[in-house]
DNA sequence: CGTGTCTTTGAGTATCTTCAAAATTAGTGG
DNA sequence: CCACTAATTTTGAAGATACTCAAAGACACG
């Protein structure tokens, strides 16, 4: 669960030659939308943390930063979803978060980062300098409290994340990660029935520790059992919450 | 991955009647081990800091606290094991993490505990308030700054641990676990070839996503292929580390 | 409209789990 | 200190969930 920042307007990032899928892919434009760290922030901070970034432009499965790589930055998704994953020698990888418009990227007080992250989508971030983060955390008053209670709320995050991986079944890792896109929908301000699932289902899969064909299968199943419904452009519709919420608990 | 913090002497917990068995458990006495947090307050702030505690008795199986408490404290390991676990309605948990002495639990910046916590053997630990804390980070320069590293780290821990339990097999999973307590003991100063693992075989395969029959199972079969040995009192060698980190990583 | 990529579905298999019993260890009282 | 009981660990056999391999179907893009 990455801060949620009040994000850039597209107009702001589009020194690049951007060209995105406008429908397909939501941008944050809404100014506060629940922000945890940036909303204690004023407008001129915000400007003034605005200007020190630098954007940065993604195709889907390209990287912005590798595990082991000197953790000079950190980003905010712009547009698109960013993956944070780590692998093992063989190729077996966890993907440990995705990311959405809005969210932090690769923050980190350690001198590396710990994990890689790349585009899951054609994506756009912005990039900060550690310097400018430590500098308004001394400047500015209830900046570092934002940032202990986001590491700590993102710890709580991941314990979950332990259940799910260690315990849960398929169904149930399905269809709490189902919830818990809903959840983060809901803090954004979005619709928490129409849900946004631009990654590939072997994305998906690697989130959740299982194999592309298990997640669809499950994916079929909840379709077949009328709880959800999946459209074209990776867009999703949960039918029957209260359901899908029995299951991730596993009653 | 907790703060390794300079411990507080036997002598000075001892208010209770305590009566633990001295050759199996290992207490933390060396005053600056490798200590993250802790180890950049002076002598004096530590004093103060330990005067600000109070000492906390548990029987092996007993809570300290469950997820939903109010996190009005946090705890420090004096002597044992605790662990922290996430539960659900079913009775599967996960525990997320098995704290030794000279480790924190239950540190959080949000209202309520996200997990909950036992003794996994007879243990006794030193309680604060989170006020403690607060004043400790108003008042000491570099304070927020060792919390910060210290969540950052924890995070980055957590990480690896997803990748274990969406990932690995039973067998890369046991090997993994003892060499991070072989890298835990390593900070402390410990042997990194003995440790001790009071727990019991349900506690690691809760830890490890697994039962306790399959964490019996590899047991035996490390045994077999002479990589460890096991003794009477929970205490296990590492023969053969370098065997042991190839299964870990899956070569 | 065709090509390449991604998703879905199927059949067989493997790893880990479940259920069950034996063996070892730890704790208790005589 | 030893014997007895309870608890834990080990081992075995059968079974289930998810994986692997494989092919067909759907979708996106030029």
């Amino acid at each position: 669960m990455a801060i949620q920042l009040a994000s850039v307007s597209p107009s702001e990032i589009d020194p690049l030659p951007v060209s995105l899928p406008q429908r397909s892919m939501p941008q944050r434009t809404d100014a506060e939308a629940g922000c945890a760290l940036y909303g204690s922030l004023g407008l001129e901070d915000r400007r003034r943390l605005q200007s020190h970034s630098a954007p940065v432009e993604r195709r889907a499965g390209t990287l912005v930063f590798e595990e082991g790589d000197d953790a000079a930055h950190i980003y905010i998704v712009a547009a698109g979803v960013v993956q944070e994953y780590k692998m093992m020698p063989d190729g077996r990888r966890i993907i440990t978060a995705f990311h959405y418009p809005g969210e932090l990227v690769g923050l980190t007080f350690g001198a590396r980062h710990s994990c890689s992250a790349e585009a899951a989508t054609h994506a756009v971030l912005r990039r900060f300098s550690r310097q400018t983060l430590s500098d308004f955390n001394d400047r500015l008053p209830g900046f570092g409290q934002g940032l202990l209670s986001h590491l700590s709320d993102e710890l709580s995050a991941v314990q979950g994340r332990q259940l799910l991986l260690g315990r849960k079944t398929a169904v149930e890792r399905v269809a709490s990660f189902l919830l818990e896109l809903a959840e983060r929908a809901a803090r954004n301000g979005d619709s928490t029935t129409y849900l946004w699932l631009p990654m590939r289902r072997e994305a998906i899969a690697d989130h959740l520790g299982l194999t592309l064909e298990t997640v669809s299968r499950v994916f079929s199943r909840l379709r077949r059992e009328h709880l959800i419904s999946t459209e074209r452009n990776g867009w999703i519709e949960l039918l029957d919450p209260e359901a899908l919420s029995e299951i991730a608990e596993g009653d």
